[in-house]
DNA sequence: CCATTTACCTACCGTGTCAATAGGTTATTT
DNA sequence: AAATAACCTATTGACACGGTAGGTAAATGG
């Protein structure tokens, strides 16, 4: 399931490359075009700008920014950077993840093949693709 | 992400599977085997004979079965059974959705397609393909 | 008949995440 | 100085997750 965080990000780009007039672009704005709660989004956008995936500025004449051109972006990159990882079960999710039954494991071969399936699909994804 | 619940049942699945000697195998084996708390995979399991999915048999002798032959058993059936939905957003996942954004939606089309990849994905596999 | 075994049932609980709200501070421009 | 807009910290209510606890009903073996 992929929460808001992603959902919302994901608008917030196509919604930014929708409205790429070089100036930065205010939240308010976006906010009020997606109906997304605009206090809300700060959240998240925050957490987009920490990541590098766009410029903010403060002050009038202030807002939001791609800081790469619209093709170059892509969208499993987008969701993974929002949702921590895109892995269907926690021992793929976590690098770090330590299961005594490994081995063993009949199940994990078939979460492997997904979790490449799903990589490969969002992977496979540019921004241009939505708009 | 594939929470316990759908996990868990897949193991329950396969161990059925691999001890299926006619008789009904009682759950503390299970549990022992498949090292799962026996009191937590009590719920999943009723659910999974509520669901039709396996037999349960009280008293002495008693405990669980399959209720049709291994290859008759699709693991997507299974995991949805289980999980509600394996539908990547809420707009999918549950039929009677509504949303105002819909036919704008630049997104949409991405989750539908993803949806039917994911689908179609655990769908193909049957239980015997984890044996 | 009684003890044992086993499924089945109801209730509860601690932790964490999700989605959001509230209110204030800093930075920038006009 | 005023306006604008990002940025920051804290809090909240609802809910799901993963489990525990303790009891009841059903079936069998001796």
């Amino acid at each position: 399931m992929i929460s808001t965080r992603g959902r919302y990000a994901l608008r917030v780009m196509i919604d930014l490359a929708q409205n790429n007039n070089g100036s930065y672009i205010p939240l308010k704005d976006i906010a009020a075009r997606q109906e997304i709660s605009k206090k809300y989004l700060e959240i998240i956008v925050k957490d987009m700008v920490n990541a590098g995936l766009i410029l903010g500025a403060s002050g009038k004449g202030g807002g939001y920014q791609l800081c790469r051109k619209p093709e170059e972006y892509v969208v499993g990159e987008i969701l993974e950077l929002m949702e921590g990882s895109l892995s269907p079960v926690a021992c793929l999710a976590d690098k770090n993840y330590e299961c005594s039954r490994r081995a063993a494991c009949k199940t994990l071969p078939m979460w492997e093949e997904f979790d490449t399936l799903v990589h490969n699909y969002f992977y496979g994804k540019k921004l241009t693709d939505l708009l």
